[in-house]
RNA sequence: UAAACCUUGACUACA
């Protein structure tokens, strides 16, 4: 059952909704991560419905089956039908709860967002990750600060989280302040920094950010040609397209 | 048997 688990999952991750299904009608005998899979497959190339009939007609479910129709509708930008499924749920687990929190946070509402993180019985780094977040993105860069000042663990999604919360609000000077204090980068953080000068039109700064650049993927190509389009510096832009 | 399969987090654009 594991194998044809694991059979089912890979042909889902490279694109193949049907063959997928299709191993999964096979299977002699199907256990509850073979449903589980399939609900996450339904949900995440974003057909919700097929997903809930999935859940609706397993027998036997776990943690796990509940947490992955969750993330389905809250991935989806179901936030009602996310929020009803979270009210119905009998046992909820600290996914559960990061799920509706990060479903808030992403959606903007952050008065939900702190509340659910207040009725959550515990935290963890995703949960500290989520509602700094959530400041970040509603403009509170004071009160994203001092969490992240608060907070003793940072990885990368924490400083990344931070760091674009200044960005995006066009705060360059505390957005480049807090890069240059990073412990290490990745090509998240670059295009995060390099898309904030080149936004606000600073294509020089990204240029210079851009050749510094240890290794470029297409995102940070993208970011830098278009901070050049935008400012209207075309050739530039078709130098760099070129 | 803490060994193999499933669920939650950061960046650009496109759609």
């Amino acid at each position: 059952v594991v194998l044809w688990n694991a059979m089912v999952t890979g042909y889902a991750e490279n694109g193949y909704l049907l063959q997928a299904r299709e191993m999964f009608d096979r299977m002699p005998h199907r256990s509850v991560v073979s449903w589980n899979v399939m609900i996450g497959v339904y949900a995440r190339e974003g057909y919700v419905t097929a997903a809930r009939k999935m859940f609706d007609c397993m027998g036997e479910k776990n943690m796990t089956s509940w947490n992955t129709m969750l993330a389905g509708y809250a991935n989806s930008g179901h936030l009602n039908e996310a929020k009803n499924f979270f009210d119905k749920m009998s046992v909820r687990d600290l996914v559960s709860w990061n799920t509706m929190l990060q479903a808030y946070s992403k959606s903007g509402t952050l008065q939900e967002a702190e509340m659910i993180f207040r009725r959550m019985p515990q935290w963890d780094l995703l949960s500290w990750t989520s509602l700094l977040m959530a400041y970040a993105q509603s403009g509170h860069l004071q009160r994203s600060k001092s969490l992240f000042d608060s907070m003793l663990e940072r990885d990368l999604h924490v400083w990344s989280s931070l760091l674009n919360g200044y960005s995006a609000n066009g705060d360059l000077g505390n957005a480049k302040q807090i890069f240059d204090h990073m412990p290490e980068w990745n090509a998240v953080v670059w295009v995060s920094m390099i898309t904030a000068y080149a936004r606000f039109g600073l294509t020089q700064e990204a240029q210079l950010m851009f050749d510094r650049l240890p290794e470029r993927n297409i995102v940070c190509w993208n970011a830098l040609v278009e901070g050049y389009v935008q400012k209207g510096e075309v050739q530039e832009a078709r130098r760099v397209f070129d």
